[in-house]
RNA sequence: GGGCGCUUAGCUCAGCGGUAGAGCACUUCGUUUACACCGAAGGGGUCAUAGGUUCGAAUCCUAUAGCGCCCACCA
C-alpha cells in the first residue's frame, strides 16, 4: 500500500468527518448496545454572532476529548450543541453595526426584533462549521438555540415557578436603586459592571452659609436630591445635631435636610457627614429607608437634571450640572476643600458606557436571601449546600473557594433588561401604567383574558440572558417536559467552560436547577483558563495578536491544533499558544503517519488473527504497554487530560518509534517466517493501542490510520473502539 | 480594603514529602530504503528569599519580596 510521506490533513479531515457524521454515533440514541451508562455534557452556547476564537477551540479540544474518551470507555455519550442569541450583546452589536437606535423602531417592536434575529442568525452557520473543522463529535440531531421554541418555554415556565413561590419579586421603585446603563439605556446586573481606574475630585462645602454641617463628595451634581446628612452616633462633633432638621438652599432650589445618626458613616473620612442622596446610591437608599426619609430623583435615563434638581441645572448634563455647582459654591465661598483622590469608575462591560445609579419602577429581582417556602432555604443556601456537600466537584479546587465566597456575598438578581431581542417577560399590565409605585400585574405566557385585562399589554422588558442561561442543562434536555432524555441525562456529567463565567454562568445554573429540579445539574465543574499568546498577552483584536483558529487547522491541521491546545495546559491555568506549539504537534502527527506507514508497509505474509510466540522481550514490551495503558486511564479519569496526553505521546515518539520499531527492524527483514510475524504482530498490536490512545486528542489521523489497518473483529470507526485498559 | 494564585533548565510548564522532569530551543555528530515535519549523543536548575516542622522538603508551616487575577467600590 501506498501512502504519502507526509500526512494531508486538509484532505483526510473533511472525509473522516463525513463519515463519523454518516456513522450516526455521535447521537448516543445510535450507539452500539455495549454503552449502556450514560454520560452527558452540554457545549456552553457560544453567541450565536460569534466566531471561533482561541478560547473556544481550547474548550472544543477539552471537551471533545473528554467525550471520545468516555464513548470509547463504553458510556453512552450525549453531547449537545447549541447557540446563545446572547440578548445584550448581539443587540449591541446590531445597533453598532446598522448605527441605529432601538427608538428608531420605537412604534415597531415587531421590526426590530426581525431585523436583529436575522442579523444574529446570518453567522450562526459559520460557527458551526468551524465546530466541525476542529472534530468536535457532538450531537447535531439535538441543536439548540437559546430563542428555540422549547427553550422560549422553559425560561416562561421558571419565571412563573419562581414568581409563584415569591422568589422573584418586583423592586420598590424610588428605594430601588438600580444600575443603569445610560449608553445602552438598559438595567445592569452588579456583575456586568467594570470599574475603571480613575481620579476624582472630592469637594467639602456647606448646603448653604445656615447650615452648620460641611459635607463632602465627588458628585457635587447628585445633592440636589439629598434628604439627610448623615453622621456617626459616636461622632462627639455633630452628636447633638442628630435629629434636627434643617431647611437650605441650594442653587436655588430647597433642600428639607434632617441630620441622622447612622453607624454605618466613617468619622475620619472626609468631615465625618455624609450627603445622603437616597434616589442615586444604593447604600444611602438603605439609609434612607432605615430612617424613613423621602427620595428625590434629579438624574434621568439620559444622564439629565430632572426639574426637581432646581432651576439652574434641570435638563443640564450631569457634568454640567457639575460645573456650574462647583462654580456657584465657590462663589459664595461655601466651598472649602478640594482633594484629588483615587476613583474607580463605574462601566457597562458592554457598551462601554457610564453607570449611573438612579431608581426605577417595575423592575424585577430573584430574591436570594428569601427563604423558599415549603423547602426553608434561601437560593443562597442551596447553592453554597450543592458544592460543600461534594454533590458537585470544581476542578481545579481552589475554585471552589472562589464560588463560595461570591455567593456568601450575593446580592438579589436584577433580571429585567430594557433590551429588546430577548426573552420577554411573561408579564402583563395596565396600558398606560398607573403613576406610582404600585402596579398591578399579571403573570400570563399570553394575554389573560377577561374584562378587566382588556387595556393590558406585556411588559416591554426582557430577561437578562443568564436568566436564560442558566436553565441550559435541562432545558436542552426538554425540560419542562419530563422528556426521555431528560431522565436519562440529567443531571449532566461535566460541565466543561472558562472560568471567567463562573459567577455569570456556571453559579446561575446551579441556582436555577437547585430550585427548579430540586437537583445539582451537573456533578464535575471543569474550569479552563484563559489562551494567551506567546508573550503571555490576552489575545485581542486591539493588540493585533489575534490568531484565527481556522488558519491554523488549514495550516497545522485540526489534530494538531488541538494537541497544542492540550498539552502544557493544566485545569485551571491559562496557557499560551505559539505556532512552535502548533508546528511541533503537527511534526508528531507526521510522525505517527509515517511510524503508522512503515508498520503497514511491513505487513507482507501477516496472518491477522493468528497469535504468533512472542519472546520475553516482547512480553515486557506489552506489559510496559498496558502500564501506560492504565497509566493515561487514572489521568483521564481525573481530567488530567494534558498528562495524558504528554505521556501517550511520548511513548509513541520515543519508546515505539525510536526504540521498538528500530529493534526490529532486523525480524522485520528475516528469513525465519515465525520470527517475522512475531515483530509483525507486535507491532501492529502496539500501534493500534496507540492509536486508540491517541485518538481522544487526535480524532482525525487516527481514525484515518485506523480505517486501513488489517484487524479482526474491526468496527465501524475507531472513535467505537473499547479504550484499552489491559491488551 | 477582602480573597485567590504564581515564582522549578534559555522559553512554556508538569511534579506537590523520599536521590530534580517534559516539550520547545541550544551544542556535536549522522545523506542507516517509515519519517530531516528525522535519528544518535550531550550541555544546562543551590526548585524566588529567610526561617521552621521532619530521619528526609520544590513538595508541609510561617514570614518577606516580585508578578498576576478575582471581589468590594468610602461618600
Amino acid at each position: 500500500m501506498e501512502l504519502p510521506t507526509q500526512y494531508n490533513a486538509k484532505e483526510v479531515e473533511d472525509k473522516i468527518y463525513r463519515l463519523w457524521e454518516k456513522s450516526g454515533f455521535f447521537n448516543p440514541d445510535n450507539l452500539p448496545k455495549r454503552h449502556k451508562k450514560p454520560f452527558s455534557m452540554v457545549l456552553p452556547p457560544p453567541n450565536v454572532t460569534g466566531v471561533l476564537h482561541m478560547g473556544s477551540t481550547l474548550m472544543l479540544a477539552i471537551e471533545d476529548t473528554i467525550i471520545r474518551y468516555q464513548r470509547m470507555r463504553g458510556k453512552k455519550t450525549l453531547w449537545i450543541p447549541g447557540t446563545d442569541h446572547a440578548s445584550i450583546a448581539t443587540e449591541t452589536k446590531f445597533l453598532k453595526d446598522k448605527k441605529i437606535s432601538r427608538g428608531d423602531y420605537a412604534d415597531n417592536r415587531g421590526e426590530f426584533i426581525k431585523l436583529v434575529n436575522e442579523f444574529a442568525l446570518q453567522n450562526q452557520g459559520l460557527i458551526l462549521k468551524q465546530m466541525r473543522a476542529m472534530g468536535a463529535s457532538l450531537d447535531w440531531s439535538r441543536l439548540k438555540y437559546t430563542l428555540d421554541e422549547n427553550h422560549n418555554n422553559a425560561v416562561q415556565e421558571a419565571f412563573i415557578k419562581m414568581h409563584e413561590k415569591g422568589i422573584i419579586e418586583m423592586g420598590r421603585g424610588l428605594y430601588t436603586i438600580i444600575n443603569w446603563d445610560v449608553k445602552g439605556q438598559t438595567v445592569v446586573n452588579d456583575d456586568e459592571i467594570e470599574y475603571e481606574a480613575g481620579k476624582a475630585k472630592l469637594y467639602t462645602f456647606h448646603y448653604d452659609k445656615n447650615f452648620p454641617i460641611s459635607i463632602s463628595t465627588t458628585r457635587p451634581e447628585t445633592k440636589f436630591g439629598d434628604s439627610a446628612v448623615a453622621v456617626n452616633p459616636k461622632d462627639e462633633r455633630y452628636k447633638n445635631l442628630i435629629g434636627k432638621i434643617f431647611d437650605a438652599e441650594f442653587l436655588g432650589k430647597k433642600l428639607i435636610i434632617k441630620i441622622i445618626g447612622d453607624p454605618s458613616v466613617d468619622k475620619n473620612f472626609g468631615t465625618g457627614a455624609l450627603g445622603v442622596t437616597p434616589a442615586h446610591s444604593k447604600i444611602d437608599a438603605e439609609m434612607a429607608i432605615r430612617h424613613n426619609l423621602p427620595s428625590h430623583q434629579v438624574i434621568n435615563e439620559y444622564g439629565r437634571m430632572t426639574e426637581s434638581a432646581g432651576p439652574l441645572v434641570a435638563g443640564k448634563k450631569t457634568a454640567e450640572a457639575r460645573e456650574i455647582t462647583v462654580n456657584y459654591l465657590r462663589e459664595k465661598n461655601l466651598l472649602e476643600k478640594e482633594e484629588i483622590i483615587d476613583q474607580n469608575i463605574p462601566m457597562a462591560q458592554r457598551s462601554g458606557g457610564i453607570i449611573e445609579p438612579i431608581p426605577k419602577r417595575h423592575q424585577f429581582f430573584v430574591k436570594v436571601n428569601k427563604k423558599i417556602p415549603g423547602r426553608n432555604k434561601t437560593l443562597k443556601e442551596l447553592m453554597i449546600a450543592s458544592v460543600k456537600s461534594g454533590k458537585i466537584k470544581i476542578l481545579p479546587k481552589r475554585f471552589e473557594k472562589i464560588y463560595f465566597n461570591w455567593v456568601e456575598n450575593l446580592r438579589d438578581w436584577s433580571i429585567s433588561r430594557q433590551i429588546w431581542y430577548g426573552h420577554r417577560l411573561p408579564v402583563w399590565a395596565p396600558d398606560p401604567a398607573p403613576s406610582g409605585d404600585e402596579l398591578p400585574y399579571v403573570i400570563s405566557k399570553t394575554k389573560p383574558a377577561g374584562k378587566e385585562y382588556e387595556n393590558y399589554v406585556q411588559l416591554s422588558d426582557t430577561l437578562d440572558t443568564w436568566f436564560s442561561s442558566g436553565l441550559w442543562p435541562f432545558s436542552t434536555l426538554g425540560w419542562p417536559e419530563k422528556t426521555k432524555d431528560l431522565k436519562m441525562y440529567f443531571p449532566n456529567d461535566v460541565l466543561e467552560t472558562a472560568y471567567d463565567i463562573l459567577f455569570f454562568w456556571v453559579a446561575r445554573m446551579i441556582l436555577m436547577s437547585q430550585f427548579l429540579l430540586g437537583e445539582i445539574p451537573f456533578k464535575t465543574v471543569y474550569l479552563h483558563g484563559l489562551v494567551r499568546d506567546e508573550q503571555n498577552r490576552k489575545i485581542s483584536k486591539s493588540l493585533g495578536n489575534n490568531i484565527n483558529p481556522i488558519d491554523m487547522i488549514d495550516q497545522y491541521g485540526a489534530d494538531a491544533v488541538r494537541m497544542a491546545m492540550i498539552v502544557g495546559t493544566s485545569v485551571g491555568n491559562d496557557s499560551r499558544v505559539s505556532m512552535e506549539k502548533f508546528k511541533a504537534y503537527r511534526n508528531f502527527a507526521t510522525k505517527i503517519w509515517n511510524a503508522s506507514r512503515f508498520v503497514l508497509m511491513n505487513l507482507d505474509g501477516y496472518k491477522s488473527g493468528k497469535k504468533p510466540i512472542l519472546t520475553k522481550e516482547d512480553k515486557k514490551i506489552l506489559k510496559d504497554l498496558n502500564k501506560l495503558s492504565a497509566e493515561a486511564t487514572k489521568l483521564m479519569d481525573n481530567f488530567k487530560l494534558y498528562s495524558a496526553a504528554e505521556k501517550v505521546y511520548h511513548y509513541f515518539w520515543h519508546t515505539f518509534c525510536d526504540k521498538i520499531i528500530e529493534e526490529n527492524k532486523k525480524r522485520l527483514n528475516s528469513q525465519n517466517e515465525k520470527e517475522k510475524q512475531s515483530a509483525q504482530y507486535l507491532l501492529l498490536k502496539i500501534l493500534i493501542i496507540n492509536l486508540k490512545l491517541l485518538h481522544p486528542f487526535m480524532p482525525f489521523i487516527t481514525e484515518e490510520i485506523y480505517q486501513q489497518l488489517p484487524l479482526k473483529n474491526k468496527k465501524e470507526c475507531i472513535m467505537i473502539e473499547e479504550w484499552p485498559t489491559k491488551n
